[in-house]
DNA sequence: TTGTTATTACCGCTATAGCGGTAATTTCAC
DNA sequence: GTGAAATTACCGCTATAGCGGTAATAACAA
């Protein structure tokens, strides 16, 4: 499914640090409209973005695969 | 540090499943840079062509925050 | 209600990610 | 060693993500 839900992730924590979309976009550096849009889940964004806005709301992203992998 | 390797992750995963860059593009339907790029940790990658290629080597991805999200 | 703020949505413009092609380099089998 | 395959790296070109500005809508308070 991938049915995980970023954008809603992105905008729940966003609220509970008690920024607007346009302070959440200067703290990461990025532009409103990117914010904008990863909370509307669009997958066209640059994956730096991402990044810096889940630093700024302290979010953590792990990648997990069925291999013992641990390199 | 976010010091996790996901590009090193991606280039193994691809040689356990004995796939070439290449083919690798071709199967996630992005060209042949990108995955190189990605293999080399470039963060100006788009998202989705992360989510492509992740789901092509059965790789997941999961965000996790220090609040309790589960919304 | 009205006013205020935030969100959503659109618009051009610009910067650049992504692309295939190609070449250099590396890797690995023989 | 030689040669084939894969990887790395670069090059233009094109498509588009990201940008700020703005406007419309929504949310919420007084």
């Amino acid at each position: 499914m991938s049915g995980f839900d970023l954008g809603l992730m992105v905008k729940t924590h966003r609220k509970k640090a008690g920024l607007t979309q346009i302070e959440l976009a200067n703290l990461a550096g990025i532009g409103k409209t990117t914010v904008f849009d990863i909370e509307k889940n669009k997958e066209t964004v640059r994956w730096s973005n991402i990044l810096a806005v889940l630093k700024v709301l302290n979010i953590e992203v792990e990648f997990k695969s069925p291999l013992a992998e641990n390199v």
